[in-house]
DNA sequence: CGAAAATTTGACATGACTCAACTGGAGTGG
DNA sequence: CCACTCCAGTTGAGTCATGTCAAATTTTCG
């Protein structure tokens, strides 16, 4: 059931796991399912657990006074799960993050991170080398909206993550990238005729 | 000259400095200066310095096909000054740094921070906050984008940082919402009437 | 003072949004 | 297995926010 996980550990991190480390790994990463529509974090909550995914798609999302929901991001397989900013400063999200798909994921506390996690200097790197991703996309991602169309930020896209046009509906897709489902839906017919 | 920079450390990691941590750090950053419309970074070169800034004020930017300027980043004292992606991944470029006042900064070079400046515990400690706090303002600002209307991020900026307003034009405050010169002044002058 | 830069204003164009209607599955239950 | 509903996706018409372009005005500063 950990495989998964410490795969993508050992991917993440130049430093070995010994075997007591993915036993540590594997005693405070715990499984738990979600099925579709599944809240794994409601806006007002803290964000007291992270999460690797092992199967399944989920959103993280805002909503603003009209009710409209915003994604802020799209997570699938060995892709992580939470609100960063709530997990680390234990402050109340602003975010809902729910289930599209059902979702197995292996969820740890933040105190497990703090007091055992952390012990383990290939963790460490991952988590270093996953800030510095993180940072990097979102920078990318900024500077897509500031300066890109829509078009081209959809086309970006489907270059990008195709797996996410396989994996979330086209209004989904939509928000993910800050435009309506019909701007979405004339983009992609325009782009086929041409 | 380093005493902003070695405040700034103090104030971003519970582990002490020792004399010793101090001394690597004044050796191995070297005090740079550039005046205004100087270049720290041009787009297709590798960021091999990251800097601390001690006097003055930047901007990081992208410029697109049709040479419109995209501004992603404001630095001013006690920020700092580079781009993250070029410099960890060594690869070139999409964005060019530049001076809007002159500037004093304190630079590094990466293999300096590799050899000598991740040895020092307290260094560590406040790199990762920092990948932290940028990981949490990206993904904030990309929320603002996706969900907020050009005013309203105006008036967000206006509270967050009202720094930037006395110290960069408005052309460029315009071009770090995301909006052009003429639709901000319009913003303004509504707000001023309501 | 004079030139360059910053800001504002007006007229007009356009990309994206809103709202409403419609189509075409995919599931569900009687 | 049909009728029904739900959801995804598309389309059209009208509107609105923001962009574009050009010019005027104000400010800054050598």
């Amino acid at each position: 059931m950990h495989e998964s996980l410490i795969k993508y550990i050992k991917n993440h991190s130049k430093t070995q796991l010994t075997e007591h480390d993915v036993e540590v790994i594997k005693k405070t990463f715990i499984l738990k399912k979600l099925r579709k529509r599944q809240f794994f974090l409601q806006e007002g909550e803290v964000c007291k657990f992270y999460a690797f995914i092992v199967k399944g798609a989920t959103r993280q999302y805002s909503v603003d006074e009209n009710g409209v929901e915003h994604i802020i991001r799209l997570s699938i397989e060995n892709w992580w799960l939470g609100d960063r900013e709530s997990h680390i400063r234990s402050t109340p999200s602003v975010y809902n993050i729910d289930v599209w798909e059902d979702t197995d994921f292996l969820q740890v506390t933040k105190a497990d991170t703090l007091s055992q996690l952390h012990l383990i200097p290939a963790i460490n790197e991952m988590e270093r080398i996953l800030d510095e991703n993180y940072a990097i996309a979102s920078q990318k991602r900024l500077n897509a909206h500031i300066s890109w169309s829509a078009e081209k930020r959809y086309t970006d896209l489907v270059n990008t993550y195709p797996q996410f046009l396989q994996r979330f509906p086209l209004h989904i897709i939509a928000s993910y990238l800050g435009i309506t489902k019909e701007t979405l839906s004339r983009i992609r017919s325009n782009a086929v005729t041409k």
